[in-house]
DNA sequence: GATGTAAATGATAATCATTCGCATTTAGGA
DNA sequence: TCCTAAATGCGAATGATTATCATTTACATC
């Protein structure tokens, strides 16, 4: 059981491990998480998948922090906030993006809408 | 006239180039654009302005395309549209952001809010 | 005009996130 | 078992951004 289970594939867990958390994590963060219960990870599988999961709709990029990006299996549009201190981002739930938003953007830019991310930053509750 | 320009400050030019365009450019973009009439102008000033702009909050990083940083000197925060084929930014001036989102999204977070983006990506005109 | 000082700059090395290249391993069918 | 395509590990390469440090500039003071 336990050798069988390095043999299996690896996207799967990485998949799961950005679908059960809310915190929006880094590739870094992911391969850190995951590590320890899979020993042979390679940070660049990680990066490979995620840029799989980008093309196949099953995840997104929601922002760019201090240079990295940060990742969600929640590929609705929603609204994040970002802290500018720790870096943390959090959804903001009661938020909804209005789907009249889409059209409208589409009919300004004359171009076709295919993700909207909308976004805060400040510093978040823990921080101030 | 032509010597002394050499001589005088290379931050104005830098922000009033930031200024007179729409384009959101990068870093490198910027350069480039100054570089023929600044010829003894480094990369790396660019750079340093860019950080010393959003210190000061003459200017903002609108999004990131490709990995690469966008600015932009209107700092009202306003909606773009984010080209994926040929990664060009555009302001969606028809579009506005309430001021009473950024008070939802305080409300929500629990925290305090500095700024907002609002950006749509997908195809845009020329490209489609 | 000479001088002192802090800020700004140029050139380049360093950093860091991300991607690439390639050999190896795996899954799954013939 | 053998074959093939996909997935992976490892390490090098890439590219954007930042740090370092010596030099230059602006500007006030003498």
């Amino acid at each position: 059981m336990e050798v069988s289970q390095k043999h299996f594939r690896k996207r799967e867990a990485i998949l799961s491990c950005l679908q059960s958390t809310r915190a929006h994590p880094s590739a870094e963060a992911l391969y850190a998480r995951l590590k320890p219960e899979i020993p042979d990870l390679s940070l660049a599988t990680v990066y490979r998948n995620l840029n799989f999961f980008k093309k196949q709709g099953l995840a997104v990029c929601v922002a760019n922090v201090d240079g990295t990006e940060r990742f969600d299996a929640d590929t609705h549009p929603h609204v994040h906030f970002i802290c500018q201190d720790c870096g943390s981002v959090i959804d903001l739930d009661e938020m909804a993006i209005p789907d009249s938003l889409r059209a409208a953007a589409e009919s300004c830019s004359g171009g076709s809408v295919i993700d909207c991310q909308m976004n805060f930053t400040g510093r978040c509750r823990n921080c101030l």
